[in-house]
DNA sequence: CCAAAAGTGTTTTGCATACACCCATGA
DNA sequence: TCATGGGTGTATGCAAAACACTTTTGG
């Protein structure tokens, strides 16, 4: 039995998922510190003593965005090695989605810096972040086609073209309009509101609400 | 921050699978050491320094079952904080499907015992071990309606009666003959051998055997 | 000859897909 | 009045589901 490493320690990277401008983007950090100064990378950090794998990823998540009560699901736990050269660290990765309405990022003095990155333009990441990145994204797709998750990325109230434009982002195609509203309309996790968004030079749109703001199995497409 | 746990360490837990008597079966170990003494657990334990966390799940699984070269999948990553009484142990689970054909259960002097349970009968199981291995059955059920993972529960040549009844059995329903032959077919995994297999006071059946052994995703159901 | 499981097609049904025009508004 | 996105229904294709009888063997 190899004497060379000490046992591992355990952390959490939290891959922080929103849409805007068209486009997936995901919350990066810049790091402070070496081996990898000046990289960017997802949030994360280690597990303490005291509190849970779940609890820990909800911590990072809060101090470094300051949301909670966001969707965070579990994606994987990374353990090669090698994966962190500074160390032995397992990570369990996690993934959260959050609507972008009104998110203020919390710069703080432990990084260089917290930004928003459009999931096909990221820049070059720290560890093995470029392959939990991946492997969210993909993840996320897989949800979203048989859950109703996708809740967690709109604002209270939104138009069925907002609805689909957020599947058309996420999945990466287009998706007709009639057959979506169709079947949206019969899987009743959606209800009208009897508002109606104005103040576009063209059709106001009705807004739409969730009924239920809780994770629940439906086939969307 | 709290003093009163130290760091945690890092366990694989593994839920082995194979079918047998028409049942689902799942290896489990009965325990040796308090405070879980005459418990019985899904075998597992502590990742060493040296070993990724795939390859501690490898060698556990090895080293308790003499199997190697079988499907094994991560599963999840069970965190809870007072989930071992004994200390802070993060146990990252992983389920193994293996062929009962030929199996012989190595029995060592670390555990006061080794069995198989159908997952309809477990005993009472020592830490989360019932948690896990609840999961593990949700999962291994999703995962074979969408991929070709089926074969790592069957012999090298096989019916397709067998084959039906293992979907069956894992499933937990009846599945009509003439269209789950149809698929299957459809699907391209499977080729006929030009044996067949006599004996039985009835008429002899076809043997067949997968094109291919690696995993690969198809929907099945 | 009997019991038991193997083998084999067709019809029906429901869901996914494809597709185009009119409507309401702000500028 | 024009540009822009909102809103709406039908026809087609395909895959899943339902369904029953004949065949081959061992005993």
């Amino acid at each position: 039995m190899g004497k060379k490493y000490k046992f591992a320690v355990i952390a959490v990277d939290v891959v922080i998922f929103t849409i805007f401008s068209n486009k997936l983007n995901v919350l990066l950090i810049k790091m402070k510190k070496k081996p990898y100064l000046g990289t960017w990378a997802v949030p994360g950090g280690l597990v303490r003593g005291d509190e849970s794998v779940d609890q820990a990823a909800q911590r990072h998540l809060l101090t470094k965005t300051g949301v909670k009560n966001v969707y965070l699901e579990q994606l994987y736990t990374f353990g090669r090695v090698s994966r962190d050269p500074s160390g032995r660290v397992v990570s369990v990765a996690y993934f959260a989605l959050i609507p972008f309405k009104g998110m203020r990022l919390k710069t703080t003095k432990e990084y260089a810096g917290v930004e928003w990155f459009p999931i096909d333009k990221l820049p070059r990441l720290a560890y093995d972040h470029r392959e939990i990145t991946s492997y969210a994204a993909e993840r996320l797709k897989l949800k979203l086609e048989r859950s109703n998750i996708i809740y967690s990325l709109l604002p209270n109230e939104f138009t069925l073209t907002e609805l689909r434009k957020s599947y058309e982002i996420i999945l990466g195609k287009k998706i007709d309009k009639r057959n979506f509203y169709k079947k949206i309309r019969s899987l009743n996790i959606i209800k009208s509101t009897q508002k109606i968004k104005r103040g576009e030079s063209n059709r106001p749109a009705k807004l739409y609400t969730f009924i239920s703001r809780t994770p629940k199995q439906v086939n969307v497409l």
